[in-house]
DNA sequence: ATGTCACTTTACAAGTGA
């Protein structure tokens, strides 16, 4: 059995010891850290016994890593082709026979914005180094805050989000170039929508209200999709009364194979 | 849409990004 998650922790120095908890309740073989906001030099180690760290990390923002309890071969920091390569989004490494891909995708604020023409060159240029450097037959999984929301079943409000950056239909075609090359969405293979949601904004009591989004995606191959026996949505982390200290706005995504 | 959070700077608040 493997057991790999993907979490947005927005800072990992201050979710650290939610993060520790977290290892320890469910001992995952790999997580993939997105938001990690610290400098690599700075990155708080662990504290669960077997644990370590590979970070590609920024001050201040951005910044992904992966934590493991395995020997990770070949890590790869950032992607040839980056339009934005100041900024850390990518970090990808081999598990055994599995190639892992953790990104964190350019956020694009508002349709039109600078920032939304840079999310589709980025998108645009993951894409390309995605196909040229892997095959579809090979197992590969791409887990990561996406800052997309597939269709309006990832949506507690499609009417309110139509067109809105996170919805819009240039940034899904990304997306759905990635799915047509050969990628699955691991969670409809086992959930149907509307819903589970992975997000929901600090703001205007968003989380209590049910106002979430889902735009924390993993995407595999065939050969590791074929070996997806679960895929869950760890809704408590979200909650301010669960665990320790304040939750991230983002739930972890907990990923299951045989 | 916006009832927040975490970061940075030369800091003892305000701006930024999400």
């Amino acid at each position: 059995m493997l057991k790999v998650v993907t979490w947005n922790v927005n800072s990992v120095r201050a979710r650290s010891a939610r993060l520790d908890a977290f290892l320890a309740r469910h001992q995952p073989d790999l997580v993939c850290l997105q938001e990690t906001k610290v400098l690599d030099d700075q990155f708080p180690a662990p504290a669960v016994e077997g644990y370590r760290y590979w970070s590609h990390g920024q001050a201040g923002r951005n910044g992904v890593a992966l934590v493991s309890r395995h020997e990770l071969a070949d890590v790869q920091r950032g992607f040839p082709g980056d339009p934005s390569p100041d900024s850390a989004r990518v970090i990808s490494a081999s598990l055994g026979d599995v190639r892992v891909i953790g990104i964190y995708v350019v956020n694009g604020q508002s349709v039109g914005s600078a920032e939304y023409e840079l999310k589709l060159q980025w998108l645009d240029a993951l894409g390309r180094w995605v196909r040229e450097a892997h095959s579809p037959v090979e197992p590969l999984l791409v887990a990561g805050d996406f800052n997309i929301a597939p269709t309006d079943d990832d949506i507690y409000d499609p009417a309110a989000w139509e067109g809105q950056n996170l919805a819009s239909g240039p940034e899904r075609e990304r997306l759905g170039s990635l799915l047509r090359w050969g990628l699955t969405d691991l969670m409809r293979l086992h959930h149907q929508g509307p819903g589970p949601y992975t997000f929901w904004d600090y703001r205007a009591g968003a989380f209590h209200r049910g106002w979430g989004l889902r735009i924390d995606l993993a995407l595999a191959t065939q050969p590791l999709a074929s070996r997806s026996t679960a895929v869950e949505v760890e809704r408590d982390e979200r909650k301010p009364t669960f665990g320790e200290g304040k939750p991230s706005d983002h739930a972890p995504l907990i990923l299951t194979f045989e």
